[in-house]
DNA sequence: ATGTTTATGTAGCGAGTGCTACAAAGACTT
DNA sequence: AAGTCTTTGTAGCACTCGCTACATAAACAT
């Protein structure tokens, strides 16, 4: 068994139960392994972690990939309902959930997550200037701007205020300056 | 030595150090006592988070308060820098990196950190509707629609991408539809 | 065939976790 | 003064944590 048959299935264990209950024997019982051959092929925890994140990263760039529609949204508002409609997701959720860990562990300085964070919104940005509309006057401000709504209305989702985000979006046209 | 006294301490405890290294040893060493003590006093630890929680919800809203300059903002954009500027203060990070670990708390379902992200929410956009500029059409959509945005931008400061959300809130008017 | 590298199992260490049992001192009541 | 209630200290339990020492078997190299 090597790390890349195992980052699939720790991906999936820390995607169902989060980062706080990835401790190495509870990861090696879900990979079909043991603590010791995770530290035997990663090192120790923080790479671990680390190498996982990425992978998570890797993968969450591929389910957007696939989950992008071809017909292109008309209006700003159209991007940013198709978004959070697609985030509703019941799929969608362990990525979510997760996310606001990885947030949480940016913010504090642990290692590696920063990186994952990074990417994952730099990735997240250009699939999001890819679905802006087709005749928007400046997609890639607009798609920055929708990235800043769009994460807050998330946020404010995942901590019960929902119908402010929804109130609050429908209180602004989204157009540019 | 009463809950009374020991709040304050052990909210300075986990402001500077995280929830994730809040257990109950530190905790009771940083507040002059014994883990035995604050379970005496908090019956146990799922309890003693709760209410350390709700008593810093409290004191970040009086400091909100405390912060609240006399002057009227005179644009929606005006009240969006001063919020992002007032946040960025050195008093605040301590706020802001716990207030993640919050979220992803809540995004999770850890008992009371909901409760308690919700409360400081509802406080902020309590905040918020006072602090729009005097002719807005639309104070309270407007408050809603900050707030998003707002948490937005500071969510993407704190993964490295301060610089996306600062471009996309230039790309925008931020007026109401 | 012999030696070396790679992969894996078993056992355990030292530190930390939340929490409890027991005891005792002090304050307060009657 | 005797008894009760509140507050606190000391020890410890059962458990989990990341990680390591040691052994062994298989694969490979010479």
């Amino acid at each position: 068994m090597s790390k890349e048959t195992l980052l699939p299935l720790l991906a999936a264990y820390v995607l169902n139960h989060g980062l706080g209950e990835a401790s190495l024997r509870p990861l090696a019982k879900a990979a079909g392994t043991s603590d010791r051959m995770l530290i035997y092929h990663f090192d120790n925890k923080e790479t671990l972690i680390a190498d996982l994140l990425a992978y998570i990263a890797e993968i969450y760039a591929q389910s957007l990939d696939a989950a992008m529609g071809d017909e292109r949204a008309q209006t700003r508002q159209q991007v940013v309902a198709r978004i959070l409609a697609k985030s509703a997701d019941e799929q969608m959720k362990p990525f979510l959930t997760l996310w606001w860990e990885i947030v949480a562990g940016s913010a504090r300085g642990v290692p590696g997550y920063r990186e994952a964070a990074e990417a994952v919104m730099a990735q997240l940005l250009g699939w999001l200037e890819g679905q802006m509309p087709a005749g928007d006057p400046d997609p890639a401000g607009g798609a920055r701007y929708l990235l800043t709504l769009i994460e807050g209305a998330q946020m404010l989702g995942v901590v019960g205020h929902a119908r402010t985000a929804r109130e609050g979006l429908l209180a602004s046209d989204l157009n540019p300056a």
